[in-house]
Formats: structure tokens, C-alpha cells, sequence
DNA sequence: CGCGGCCTTGAACCCCATCAAAGCTGGTGG
DNA sequence: CCACCAGCTTTGATGGGGTTCAAGGCCGCG
């Protein structure tokens, strides 16, 4: 993989990609699959916060993998209002459609400093394949979370759910240390992720942070009692494949 | 297809069935693969209104179309609160995945009577296989508006923006008479899409016609302006591929 | 040490929820 | 043909969760 880290390095450097990590638990990967991963991953490339890799209604040029940092699909209002609409995390997918001359169905854009790689083509390798089929429904099973949220969720609940969504996400990837994770949201982000507004945002985070559930501070992230709070704001577990226990 | 109208027929009944109208719409379908559809359709069943054709979780025995009335994909919160995720029209794929013992990520519900039938192997008709994925982003595409909706539109705007989606959809599918179509969802339901209340709903749907844009009798829903709403609602086209004009 | 981005706080307001009750309508049976 | 009933729609009054507007504080960074 490439020789030039995002980020500073922790002490117990990642033998493997998160990426790899994420996609090869939601199906076994062979050594030709990881092979091509790898090559691919060697030719990633780096963004910058807030560069536009898709927009919305255009051809998507190819499919890519998040190797590191953090996406988000989003649209823009004609008045400027905002609604995020996912996040893509390392190991996600971006653009990966499987009829001809796709268009892009919303906007993708990085929120960190971002690192890419040409996804594989899943008909040369068939481990891949089955990962990206368990991916899209992932994407699907967090789409409808989402809409959960908006609909039928209190602001508070909204906040809950979506940090173990994060939690749960950033875990797939191997992206946990010590229960915490990085979380490079802004809260104005997060409010056009929630559909609220920043000032109500900031409001429920102090009231989770004196509920005593949440700690964020820095862009670190920890959730005391995981499965408490999945408890209490009634948040079904998402599984999209027997017996295999990735997704 | 099947000699047992759900409905009564219509003077100008339509010689294809709305399903296949929808799916050659996505894909230029083949004589071999409209003929495996048509045979599909002759031997659908109908469910009753409620019926639970999926449910969240459990394994997805066969994926089906829907050919004549509506269902929804639902979830339900364990204090009873309902969010309906998204509908299920003529056309549309029920519980399509690409990957290994499939679980359903949400359930599905039968809001009218319902025919199904099961949905020909893609692999063996290419057509098919292409006319699903089209049909597989569009879903997602209306998944996204949906998100859009609930995140950052006022009750009214959530209104306006269902109706056009309903509208659109219904043609796609070649349901919409005189600018008019069926609707069989109650205000009740519809609050539970629109992540509002009944009692709100019910005020949103006067104020939409006492504004003159929305006729709403008997089941039956007129846009009286749709291109005029579309953009006062801000609503973009929905489109997943270039070219080809369908969706 | 200054500056820009982000977080925090307060007060007033409003959209939508809640609760309760009444009216309508289409379908059914007498 | 009418009476009835269940489900759906409509209306009013009141309250609350979240917004809006505005200002101030904090913190990392050059």
C-alpha cells in the first residue's frame, strides 16, 4: 500500500488496510482478490476536505474504494439548505452501479483529506464481487437507518443512534482504539446529517455528555455503554447475510 | 398474465401489464425475456391488504415484482412508532439482492391487495438482469429523496414532494389516467412517511387545495400543476442513467 | 498575539405534536 | 331503501420540541 500516510501513525500501526479489513469480512477474500486490492490501493490517490468527487446527476467516470478518511453524499437545496445524506468510510464504495452508463444519483463529497483507489472489476474477481453485492446492501440497510431517524426520532435519539452507527461502522474497518474513534464532523455537519440545526445539535451533545453516555472531545469519540444506549433508543441490529456474521 | 382483475378494468383497458410497462421502460427487454416475465405473471398470487411479505431480519426466500397494487417497506419502532421507508409499486422489485443467503433489511407490508409473482433469474435473461439494476438504482434514488425529504422540507414541502414522486412513478408504470392516479394510502399512512402527524397531514392536505395544486377524492390524486410544484418544492429530476431516457 | 473556525449560551418565536371530539362516507345488512 | 357501523377525515385548543437570531467564548494555528 502507499507509502504516504494521511496521519500521523499510531504506536500499533494496522498490519492491513482498513479497507481490506472492512471488505474482506463482509465476504472471504482469496489471495487473487486481496492481490488486486493491494495493487489497486498502491495507486490511490489524495484529496483534499471538500473536493467533489461526484456530482449529482453526471456520468460517474469509475467506481471507487475509501481507503482512508471520510465522504459523505449530500444534496443542496436551491436555497442552500443541506441534507447529508451517508457517509462513506474507509472500505465503502463510491459510484459502484451495475447497468450501463450509470449517472450519479447524488453528490459525493470528501470531508477529510481522502484517499481513493479504482475499485476492482468484480467480474475478473469473484470474491470481490460477492464483497461489493454484501456492501450495496450495507449502504441500503444504513439508507433506511437513516430515514428511521429523520421520521420517527427525537433530536436526542437522532444523536444516539447515528454515533453507533458510527461506532459500529468505524469497527468494521478495524477503526477503533480503545472504544474511541476519530470523528472529524463538525457539529454544523452533523446537524445537516440529522436534519437539525447546529445550535440544537450542540444543545442535545451536552446532554449526552451529561446523561454520561457520550464523550467527544478533539474529534475523538467514545460511547460509554454501547449497548445501553442501543437499548434505549431501540436500535435494531443490522445484518444483511445468514450465518456468515460479516454485515 | 392472469385472467382475475384485481379491479374493475377500465373502458381502455391496457394490453401490457403496468409491470412490464415499467420494467422495458428501464431496459429494452428482449421477446425472451418479456416472454419469461409473462410467464412469471401467470402464475402470481395475491395477498390481501397487510399481508407481511418480508420481514426484517429473516432470510429473503425469492425475489418478487410487484404487478398490481401497493405495499411499503415499514419499520417499526419498538414503543410502536412507524416509519414507512418507501413504496413498492408495479414494476417494482421486492427483496433483489446479488449477494450469498440474503436477510431483508426491512419488512414489507401489502398496503392494497397485492399480486406478486417471483422475479425470472436474471443471469438467464441479460435483459432482465439489466432492466433490475436500473431498477436497483432507482430505488436508491428514491431513497435518497426521501432522505432529502425528511431532513430539510417543511411539512407542506413533504407534501408536494411525495405527490410528484407518486405521480412520476405511477407513469413510469403507465397508471396515470387523465393526470389522475390511485391512491390507496390513508393520511394516517402517509404521516407515517412523511414523519408527521395524522392530524398535521390532514392540515397540509387542505392547505394544498385550498392552494389549487392538489386534488385528493375517493382514492383518486390530481396534480393540477406538477412542472409549477416541482419547482417550488426544489425537486430534482431523478435520473440513473444517461442516454437511454427511461429513469 | 491575533485571527478564523468552531463551540456555547440566552431569549423569543413558531411549526408541528398532542389530546379530544365531532363529522363524514362507503359498505353492509336488515 | 334506509339504518347502522367502522374507518377515515376534519376541527379546535393547548403545549412543547426545535428554530431563529444574536452575541460571546474558546482554541488551535500562523
Amino acid at each position: 500500500m502507499s507509502t504516504l500516510p494521511l496521519q500521523f501513525q499510531h504506536a500499533f500501526s494496522q498490519a492491513v488496510s482498513p479497507a481490506v479489513e472492512r471488505l474482506s469480512a463482509l465476504a472471504p477474500l482469496d489471495a487473487e482478490a486481496i492481490h488486486a486490492l493491494e495493487r489497486a490501493i498502491d495507486s490511490s490517490v489524495v484529496d483534499r476536505p471538500r473536493t467533489e468527487l461526484l456530482a449529482e446527476g453526471r456520468e460517474i467516470p469509475a467506481a471507487l474504494i475509501v481507503i482512508e478518511g471520510w465522504a459523505a453524499r449530500v444534496r443542496i437545496l436551491p436555497d442552500g439548505r443541506r441534507q447529508f445524506l451517508s457517509f462513506l468510510l474507509p472500505g465503502d464504495l463510491i459510484g459502484m452501479c451495475r447497468h450501463q452508463r450509470p449517472l450519479a444519483v447524488s453528490s459525493v463529497v470528501a470531508i477529510t483529506a481522502l484517499r481513493t483507489c479504482r475499485a476492482p472489476d468484480g467480474d475478473r474477481y469473484p470474491a470481490l464481487a460477492e464483497a461489493y453485492a454484501v456492501s450495496a446492501a450495507l449502504e441500503e440497510a444504513y439508507l433506511l437507518a437513516q430515514i428511521g431517524r429523520l421520521g420517527r426520532l427525537s433530536a436526542l435519539e437522532r444523536l444516539g443512534d447515528v454515533m453507533l452507527e458510527l461506532r459500529e461502522r468505524m469497527g468494521r474497518a478495524g477503526l477503533l482504539r480503545n472504544d474511541t474513534f476519530e470523528m472529524p464532523l463538525t457539529q454544523e455537519m452533523l446537524a445537516d446529517v440529522l436534519g437539525l440545526t447546529p445550535v440544537h445539535i450542540n444543545r442535545m451533545v451536552q446532554q449526552a455528555r451529561r446523561g454520561g453516555w457520550l464523550e467527544w472531545r478533539a474529534r475523538r469519540v467514545t460511547i460509554t455503554d454501547p449497548q445501553g444506549l442501543t437499548a434505549t433508543v431501540g436500535r435494531a441490529p443490522i445484518r444483511v447475510q445468514a450465518d456468515h456474521r460479516g454485515g
